[in-house]
RNA sequence: CGGGGUGUAGCGUAGCCCGGUCAUCGCGCCUCGUUUGGGACGAGGAGGUCGCAGGUUCGAAUCCUGCCACCCCGACCA
């Protein structure tokens, strides 16, 4: 089959360009990195909105929407969140400008803020503070509160999709009267993820913890779930963190509790990006472009007219018809493309391109023949079908296109840990078939450090469900109880 | 911000070393005709401040200087 893995990573920024385009803000302004988001791809986006959206707020959650912009002094508050942000903020500095002599557009000087605002790199910060206030009693809690929201990180550098100056996501920020309760709200956040991931995405992941040196800005647990990319690579795909008392006591959140106690409240914060769709196109594309699962796919099913007069394309529109009224009884997504500006051999490459997962032809032999044929993006596999099996061949085939995506990708990760006892093999796994290597880590950061500096891969989790083994550390040869898994990450 | 590289039509490029009908080719775009069950073919056509500014020269895409932008590698990171 030509349906081989992608193995290098330049294969996949030309799928990208069916979702989004790098957008060149403005000339000499050292803006870059941004990302325009294309119709199709915002359309991917916009389902797995929704399927979030749903599943947070079966697990008890409501949006809300919090301000862009941050007061520099909410910053200082927080020592280690500062610490991890303050490199990669856009700051606002004035509210506007005016003509110079010349009539060439400049900053007013007289327009200076008094206090420079930052353009939210994530909004714990803004958040608390607005907490505080609506935190009196222990009948306040917990809030379990989303956003949907836009966020600006300078980084030094970007990488389309995984690393974009600005882009979309949501974040979770909980309060919670106790920290067994906060603890378990930010488990039950990696559970969301990893069963959206799994189900919706057919992306395999690994949940598991961080180390401490990764651990988020602030947080004194890490909880993240790890995809591993076809070319080998890992990428972390979202992460849930317990914050303890830290923002609380930082902003100064208290409530009374039922004992009539003040007590700082306990906090969670949890996210994920549009680097999933980055995530979606490095675990399933092919050579032949996008591979889609069916739930995440804007077109389920495309179906491309083959005719030579006006005469057979209504007849077939016709046919085509009573298709599509049954598939929208169905809720299932579908594009009837009947331009005549494009050929047939053209359609069927294009939506292979942007991963339709499934196409129908059909043609003045399929009339005659009551038939059509139906192909599906996956295997590649064509089949001729009768007008009367149509309907329920098309949802069996998505739904099983759904499950092959997951397995092959399962199949794929699962063959890409390598457990290793010995540093040798440990540099050689990673020089050789990539991926995640499973061994034993003497719990210290110098020697994470080390093996960074040797290899650059870093601890991507320690698995939540790691198995308690008596084991030697793959670098310094001390005592350790259980593996961590290693990877060179995105 | 350090180290390396690149800038020629919407995209991808040749030419640069050795200045002079060199602005090349492919894709894409437009027109007409034949085509249409896997990215059609033929003929014709449109489209370029050769990144920008200086300099050398009779003459610069080509040589020199400065600037700008972008890419890759590092430090930072979802």
């Amino acid at each position: 089959m030509s349906n081989k893995l992608i193995s290098r990573e330049e294969d996949y920024s030309k799928w990208y360009n069916e979702l989004v385009v790098k957008a060149d803000l403005a000339e000499n302004s050292g803006v870059r990195g941004c990302m325009v988001i294309k119709p199709y791809g915002y359309a991917i986006w916009e389902k797995m909105q929704a399927e979030l959206d749903r599943m947070f707020k079966e697990t008890g959650h409501e949006n809300a929407y919090f301000p862009l912009f941050i007061p520099k002094s909410y910053f200082s508050k927080e020592a280690s969140h500062v610490d991890g942000f303050a490199k990669e903020c856009a700051v606002v500095t004035h509210y506007r400008l005016k003509n110079d002599d010349n009539g060439k557009v400049i900053v007013d000087e007289d327009a200076k803020l008094e206090e420079e605002l930052i353009v939210r790199p994530t909004s714990e910060t803004i958040i608390w503070d607005t907490y505080r206030k609506w935190i009196e009693s222990y009948r306040d809690l917990p809030i379990l509160v989303n956003q949907w929201a836009n966020v600006v990180r300078w980084e030094m550098r970007t990488r389309l999709f995984l690393r974009t100056a600005e882009f979309l996501w949501q974040e979770g920020h909980t309060a919670h009267a106790t920290e067994q309760e906060a603890i378990e709200e930010s488990q039950q956040m990696q559970r969301v993820y990893a069963e959206f991931a799994e189900n919706f995405m057919a992306m395999p992941v690994v949940k598991g913890f961080k180390s401490e040196s990764e651990r988020f800005a602030g947080a004194l647990e890490t909880y993240t779930i790890e995809a591993l990319m076809q070319d080998g690579k890992a990428l972390q795909a979202g992460t849930s963190h317990f914050l303890g008392q830290n923002f609380a006591k930082a902003f100064d959140v208290k409530f009374t509790t039922k004992e009539g106690k003040r007590e700082h409240v306990w906090a969670t914060s949890w996210g994920v990006s549009t680097r999933l769709m980055g995530a979606l196109v490095m675990t399933h594309s092919d050579d032949k472009g996008l591979v889609l699962p069916p739930k995440l796919a804007p077109i389920q099913v495309v179906i491309v007219p083959i005719h030579k007069t006006d005469e057979q394309l209504d007849a077939i529109s016709e046919k085509v018809g009573e298709i599509t009224t049954e598939l929208k009884k169905k809720g299932i997504s579908f594009k009837f493309d009947h331009r005549t500006t494009y050929k047939p051999g053209w359609k069927f490459a294009e939506y292979e391109l942007k991963g339709v997962p499934l196409r129908i032809a059909i043609g003045p032999r399929d009339l005659e023949n009551g038939t059509l044929e139906i192909a599906r993006r996956d295997t590649f596999e064509k089949k001729i079908i009768s007008f009367e099996d149509t309907i329920s061949h098309i949802e069996d085939t998505l739904e099983e296109m759904q499950q092959n995506l997951f397995n092959k990708a399962l199949d794929f990760r699962d063959n890409h840990i390598t457990e290793v006892e010995t540093f040798e093999e440990f540099k050689e796994v990673l020089k050789g078939k990539g991926g995640f290597v499973s061994a034993h880590w003497d719990g210290t950061i110098e020697t994470e450090n080390r093996i960074k500096d040797l290899t650059k891969a870093t601890i991507r989790c320690i698995p939540n469900d790691a198995k308690v083994e008596e084991g030697k550390c793959v670098f310094s040869g001390a005592i350790s109880n259980r593996r961590v898994l290693f990877a060179k990450a995105y």
